[in-house]
DNA sequence: ACTAATGTCCTTTTT
DNA sequence: GGACATTAGT
């Protein structure tokens, strides 16, 4: 094995948080500064030191960062098969679903257990509120999502669901003890169910790890354990960090306090100020030297963090050199301004940046519905991160709900997903029915059951255990032949009930091909819930540029980078009213900018038509309150107000102070007409 | 008890 | 513009 030079290709700050000794490590790298190349040689480093890798737990924040890490591991160190590094790498919900599987048992949990996502989650707790809340008309009961959100909060803030009531939804404090009596059911029911939910997970690892027996299993499984995007953990992570590293100390955990933008997860951002307190031996590093973007750029981040007054002290510098500013753009709608980004798009690759390194990023995933129809009319080819994720959309989750009942018999939100899909059952019936198969031991006979139903419902239930049956037989097959036979049983269903149901079809093409590097059903199904993002084409077309949401884009970089939308009404989003929703707003903004490495355009309409009428708009307060030093701005409007028509007459005119809060201290550059706009006759 | 049609409310980020 | 509740009809 040929040996890394460390110190050559580090600079020095890396290079001791690298070869630091054993024992707790705390990690605070700004952004941009190297942190994922940091952990790579830091594990690489620890096995060159004769750790072996399956002695390693890496925790990210995605699985994708995970896979990533290994192999840049398994290439530095010369692996042969980049897929077999065998450190235990992945999200905590994920390795907490691997642990669960085998040594759930020790705490009640079957094997089989399904995995219930944010959805399955809400339409079981929406049955269980219309039961507790039933004497109040319906549209004053709370919602199954404020329900999800505080029984979420409290059991990943590790608080009573009283304290989490108060602190998230204190309108709601004379309810309490409803909202009790719906969380104890919520609990019963996903027993009854054999099914965990995301904090289940966390929970039930937490609880393993205070297991005395399992507390030496784990103590030998892993004697050194690395944390990514720490800022972002949440109470009960940081505990079953605690419970798993306290007795061998092996802890490194990086992160970056100005980059926290979790909170409405439980992030806390005390696990990472509180860590030197919590490991009194720990050792602090910083990475404050900025590899990725360009001075002028990291000078506007600087200045949006400095306006936040809860942080860490920090002085990141820049190495590169550039004389571009990065440019804020008002337009007119956002119509506008979809169109001057495509234009510019379509430039920035036409001086041959790579579509695969242009990013348009923005608060709020349907931010993005005026500039996708845009690109789609040019036929610019991007990818969409954000947002729905295939394998929450409802044509797949109806397919998916038939695997779940068969390796999960008493999945209780899995039968009534596939019973309501049938004419003459609706949620009675499926009670009824699922009161009666929740009970069976077996699939095997369940055309055997019958019920007293009408007869549309009985025609329905007919066809449905025939399905069943016939699903059982072949339970051994390859998961893609099951979807495929369900596919079938599907169609006319998608046909009728969905006009895109090509595209849908197609959809489910894509479900069976990708089902079918899997043998194991459950292996597949719990890994489709856990994994963060799939997409059929994802990292394989560099001819696509890539529209994001910016908590997505965190993490990463790209050349040239959009920030739409950066409107009054957007960002900081006018949900996030406390002094500290604003701060992590804030952050957020600092992720977004710290994204670029070259090229920086902040754009936003100054008006938008949407279903509820014409709404004026202005800058973000963040990009107002910001010294324009940094700041090429440009005010691109029309000279007159007319309704939409293309032959309208544009002029260009910098009537910034009518928008910008005056400075005086910082006078405004002027850019002439023409400097780097599109051209507005093509408008 | 289910379904289709009509009315009303809310509008973020995600493992 | 979409999710969800209510209402009236089968």
């Amino acid at each position: 094995m040929s040996k890394i030079d460390f110190q050559k290709e580090l600079n020095s700050e890396q290079y001791r948080a690298v070869t630091a000794p054993d024992g707790p490590h705390l990690i605070l790298a700004g952004a941009g500064s190297g942190k994922t190349r940091t952990l790579v040689y830091r594990v690489a480093y620890l096995i060159e030191q004769g750790v072996k890798p399956e002695k390693i737990l890496l925790l990210t924040f995605t699985n994708k960062a995970a896979n990533e890490m290994m192999s840049r591991v398994a290439e530095l160190l010369h692996w042969q098969d980049k897929n077999k590094l065998p450190i235990w790498g992945g999200t905590f919900h994920s390795i907490a679903n691997r642990l669960l599987r085998f040594y759930g048992a020790k705490i009640g949990i079957q094997n089989n257990f399904n995995i219930l996502d944010e959805d399955d989650a809400k339409s079981l707790l929406k049955n269980i509120i219309s039961e507790f809340f039933g004497h109040l008309a319906a549209n004053r009961r709370p919602n199954a999502s404020l329900a999800k959100e505080l029984i979420s909060f409290s059991i990943n803030s590790r608080i009573s669901l009283a304290e989490a009531l108060e602190i998230k939804f204190s309108e709601w404090q004379n309810f309490l003890e409803l909202f009790e009596k719906v969380a104890a059911e919520y609990q019963k029911r996903k027993k009854l169910s054999n099914v965990l939910d995301f904090d289940d997970l966390l929970l039930y690892w937490k609880i393993l790890t205070e297991d005395s027996e399992m507390q030496k299993i784990f103590d030998q499984k892993w004697q050194y354990v690395l944390v990514d995007e720490y800022q972002d953990t949440n109470t009960l992570q940081a505990e079953i960090i605690f419970n798993l590293s306290k007795n061998h100390q092996n802890i490194l955990v990086v992160g970056d306090d100005a980059q926290s933008i979790y909170s409405f997860r439980a992030a806390n951002i005390q696990n990472i100020l509180d860590f030197p307190k919590v490991f009194p031996r720990a050792t602090v590093y910083k990475l404050e030297t900025n590899y990725r973007s360009t001075p002028e750029i990291l000078a506007l981040a600087n200045e949006i963090i400095a306006l936040n007054t809860n942080q860490f002290a920090k002085n990141l510098q820049a190495i590169l050199t550039s004389y571009v500013k990065p440019e804020l753009i008002a337009l007119e709608n956002n119509l506008r301004e979809a169109k001057w980004i495509a234009d510019r798009i379509e430039a920035l690759i036409a001086e041959g940046v790579p579509a695969i390194e242009i990013v348009v990023l923005f608060r709020a995933s349907h931010h993005s519905q005026s500039l996708e129809m845009e690109l789609n009319r040019r036929g610019i080819a991007y990818q969409m991160r954000g947002g729905l994720r295939f394998f929450d959309r409802a044509h797949i989750k109806d397919i998916l709900a038939w695997l779940k009942v068969l390796t999960n018999t008493k999945d209780e939100v899995a039968w009534a997903r596939i019973l309501n899909l049938y004419p003459g059952i609706g949620p009675a019936t499926a009670q009824k029915i699922y009161a009666q198969v929740s009970g069976l031991e077996s699939l095997e006979n369940i055309d055997q059951v019958a019920f007293n139903l009408g007869s549309k419902a009985q025609t329905s239930w007919q066809q449905i255990s025939q399905v069943m049956t016939s699903l059982f037989r072949q339970q051994k097959a390859n998961p893609a032949e099951l979807i495929r036979m369900l596919i079938k049983e599907y169609q006319e269903y998608l046909t009728a009930q969905y006009p895109d149901y090509r595209q849908r079809s197609e959809d489910l093409e894509q479900l069976a091909i990708f089902s079918s590097s899997y043998q194991d059903l459950n292996a597949f199904l719990s890994e489709i819930t856990l994994q963060e993002k799939f997409n059929a084409d994802d990292g394989h077309d560099q001819e696509a540029i890539i529209l994001s949401t910016i908590h997505q884009a965190k993490g990463l970089e790209w050349q040239a980078v959009f920030l739409m939308n950066l409107t009054n009404k957007s960002l900081p989003h006018p949900l996030a009213v406390s002094e500290t929703e604003q701060e992590e707003e804030r952050r957020l903004f600092y992720v977004a900018v710290t994204r670029a490495k070259k090229h920086l355009y902040l754009t936003y309409p100054m008006s938008q038509f949407s279903y509820d009428g014409y709404k004026s708009l202005t800058a973000s307060p963040f990009v107002s309150q910001l010294a324009t030093t940094f700041l090429n701005y440009n005010h691109l409007a029309r000279s007159t107000m007319t309704t939409e028509s293309d032959d309208t007459e544009y002029s260009f005119e910098d009537t910034a102070g009518d928008f910008w809060e005056e400075d005086t201290k910082h006078p405004r550059q002027k850019i002439k007409p023409g400097d780097f706009l599109p051209d507005i006759e093509d408008w």
